[in-house]
DNA sequence: CGCTGCTTTGATTCGTATCAATAGCAGTGG
DNA sequence: CCACTGCTATTGATACGAATCAAAGCAGCG
């Protein structure tokens, strides 16, 4: 999907940045977009690779620019659970005081443009408008986490999964290339991942997964790919 | 806990609001307070009664003054899970555009500060420190969202019934106006709001909670009244 | 070609839901 | 004051779905 990062991209600059428009920055004319570049850099990070721990202080926010990641907890005898994902034009990391709570992962390669949680603080109470931003994309992540709780609250193996898929095969439309697409995706989640963001066992989510794949309503080429061949029964079964 | 009204609260002014402090009102100097208060209007609900429902428009935003409210959302089939609990101070409706998702209802009588989502939009937007207050807000409560998506996801009925009794335990002893307090509680819940909450039926609720009972870790002297007699071996089982 | 780690499949157990009945309490009217 | 009613909660018996335990299959990679 991305080509060679631009000379000015890759300097840190954000001309050409491929989240421009989606992120928090788009409250910010060029020049206070300069001023906020300066506070922060770009981060690479690998797949699996952390940007964030439990617990973390001093604490980093950002913006993703590139890539999936994911927020996890777990408790205290091991049982971990993924609590939020993060898309490239997400915010990540917890400003205004108080411990982190997650750890922040990597599931995919990505680039994120990270700043102290101290120097953004203080530079978004200089910019309300960035707070506003930033109050928007708070409460729609509110929203998903809501309706999480109600997936993993009242919702049978069945339905979450179909629910997983049809949430993932939006988001691959949404940011396909190819207009067409949405129909036919690469899961950025192992097995196990998606068990702990639907808080299943990794059994149990291959079991779904093989028996949509029987009764014909996806297709599995690949461990990673995804191809949903019936759409509509798909969303009947997500309840 | 609450005295009779005085005149001017009860005429709908600020002064001597209880949760003037903590609200996002806070944000506010008197004469801003006394514009954005022009603005909107006291409701008091009783003990059962909706102040929004799920799909609302034109939606209602606002500051639960008194009492204890739930938003709610239910599956196709009629099974219903509670997706958030609002305590005074807690801001409640779904400011910035988006239908409502949720429906609102009191547990207890409830008094709260309402405002159309379009003048409290336009008001916010006139006013930073309101907006940075309300961000404030609302990251706390994707934190609780977040942390109920672990408890959902991983937890068992026992470990949930546990974290929940300290919960609530923890706001009695905090609103409470006897310093000592916290041990001994009345819940805003009936067992069947306490299963849509944790995500379990009427049944197990009340079988864990007969269970504690039996342990000797709780008393039930009511069916609303709670005694916490062992807090440790609470949280011990609440992991 | 044979590791190594991930995924699938199978057998069994266990926790919670479901179904069904009883018990306790609050309100109502005799 | 007590029977009656309706509602909420408790308790019991059973069923079922997902977890757990165990083994085999399959891909990527040295």
């Amino acid at each position: 999907m991305t080509g060679t990062p631009s000379r000015a991209e890759a300097a840190g600059s954000c001309d050409g940045c491929p989240v421009r428009e989606h992120a928090i920055c788009a409250a910010l004319d060029a020049a206070e977009l300069l001023e906020l570049n300066s506070l922060g850099r770009r981060r690479t990070l690998g797949a699996g690779e952390s940007l964030i721990w439990e617990g973390d202080d001093p604490a980093l926010v950002g913006t993703v620019i590139e890539g999936t990641l994911v927020m996890s907890t777990g408790t205290s005898d091991g049982r971990e659970q993924i609590v939020g994902v993060v898309h490239p034009a997400d915010f990540v990391g917890r400003p205004f005081g108080g411990a982190t709570r997650h750890t922040v992962t990597a599931l995919t390669p990505a680039r994120v443009c990270v700043f102290s949680r101290r120097d953004f603080d203080g530079f978004a109470g200089r910019h309300p408008p960035l707070e506003r931003k930033l109050l928007q994309h708070t409460l729609a992540d509110l929203d998903r986490a809501r309706s999480w709780i109600l997936l993993l609250g009242r919702k049978n193996a069945e339905e979450r999964v179909a629910i997983f898929l049809l949430d993932m095969s939006r988001r691959a439309a949404s940011d396909g290339a190819v207009p067409g697409a949405g129909d036919r995706f690469e899961l950025p989640f192992s097995r196990q991942q998606v068990a702990d963001l639907l808080g299943l066992t990794i059994e149990t989510v291959s079991r779904q997964f093989t028996k949509l794949k029987r009764a014909g309503l996806i297709d599995l080429p690949s461990r990673r790919a995804v191809v949903i061949r019936d759409r509509a029964a798909l969303k009947l079964l997500a309840g």
